[in-house]
DNA sequence: CGTCGACTTGAGTTAACTCAAATCATGTGG
DNA sequence: CCACATGATTTGAGTTAACTCAAGTCGACG
């Protein structure tokens, strides 16, 4: 539990110069949340950024009528909030705790200076910027020209891809959830799901855990094609 | 036209060493393309970025059947195909000029290693990233939580913006490019564009020119009000 | 003045929405 | 260990925004 340590075992800092490396610990604090906790709001002032050491965030947009899309969902080693600290000053969407949660804080000016001093680590956060202009980008593609079934085979195969290319997912957020993320109602990700089980592309077991039984027609889904209603 | 001034004057290297200016003007290069040309496709390997010196261009997704996704267009001063550059190899969308236009392209690897002696570049990097990942994030929201007139009505507000604020947009694009940002069908935007006329939120002029009569209306249709079919 | 591309309008279809009811899971206290 | 309560999920029925395809109109430019 020693700062020091726990922080160069980030990625983001593994190319920090010796000398600056009491400085990182130095400016940095430690955050805890609760469940279901608000970290910030959308349009506050940002004060700096967060490293989850552990736990899992929401980050996500509100419609009028309260409507929610998230954006993102950060688990454990990585960074959020960045946007705000180099672009200027209010946080651009909204970050919630979905479990308890622990993070480090970085404030925004002290993080600023010590990039200037290390500018690999400045590249690092250029490459970690660049990944998450890549997703939305992708993200983009999908709500505007594919589909919700298309959507949804494109995201087990993502949450697949992210634990290690299994064929059993365990889901760690809600169906309803899932919906936000998607960009639909539950009702209608429950109806792509459960086509999806008629036609053997997965199988739903119990305690959110769904199997991939046949990658190759998902990978279609994904691509835009439709596979569905033929006959 | 003497590249060593010309390069200087854009934002991005406002901060650079004097000591690095000649490598600067050294590693980059003069492309042009003629109007409606490929600059890169998606998958693409990445072998640096550009900066437009005159023109316009759009970066963009395509659907299995064809369909666009306009992502973003860029005009002179802007960088594009940067991510690439830091997240490893491959373009994640389509480039493609719009009209004539004169680039500066900077190999990647030159351009990182200028970077590591100029971190204040890097920063401005960091915050022309940031900048994008906020546009993105709310396309995606305009995307998966609104219809078509209020993105259309946003967006008008946001062209206004981009020109100083002025109530009279002279369209740089086609009505069709347009709903391919707005993520819709010409006709749709059409239609919608009909019924801001019909309300007097709206003048349609020739020559791709719309009047904004009522912003006040706009910008409550824009964060994701209904102001139609009320009676 | 004619032609070509851009834009608008019309008619029919559909994916996805809303709202509501029914069912299923999960955890708790008796 | 069961019964019930609570929240999550599924299913049903009706509605709607936006889609497709096609035809018609406008407007810029040679």
């Amino acid at each position: 539990m020693d700062p020091a340590t726990d922080l160069l075992s980030f990625p983001l800092f593994h190319s920090i110069k010796k000398e600056n490396q009491a400085e990182l610990t130095d400016i940095c604090s430690r955050r805890n949340y609760k469940r279901h906790e608000m970290i910030y709001a959308e349009g506050d002032e940002c004060d700096g950024f967060h490293i989850i050491i552990s736990g899992k965030i929401k980050i996500y947009k509100l419609s009028i009528e309260g409507k929610e899309q998230i954006l993102q969902i950060f688990k454990e080693g990585e960074p959020f909030g960045e946007v705000a600290v180099f672009d200027g000053k209010r946080f651009p969407a909204y970050a919630e705790s979905l479990t308890e949660t622990h993070t480090y804080f970085f404030p925004a000016d002290d993080f600023i200076s010590l990039l200037l001093k290390n500018p690999a680590i400045a590249l690092n956060m250029l490459s970690v910027m660049s990944i998450r202009l890549k997703r939305y980008k992708s993200l983009i593609e999908d709500l505007a020209l594919k589909e919700v079934p298309n959507r949804l085979a494109a995201h087990l195969l993502y949450l697949s891809d992210m634990s290690g290319g299994t064929d059993m997912l365990t889901l760690d957020i809600s169906k309803g959830q899932m919906a936000n993320i998607l960009g639909t109602m539950q009702s209608t990700l429950s109806r792509a799901l459960g086509k999806m089980k008629a036609h053997g592309y997965v199988e739903l077991h119990p305690q959110k855990r769904i199997l991939l039984k046949n990658r190759e027609a998902l990978e279609k889904l994904a691509s835009g094609q439709k596979l569905f209603d033929s006959p």
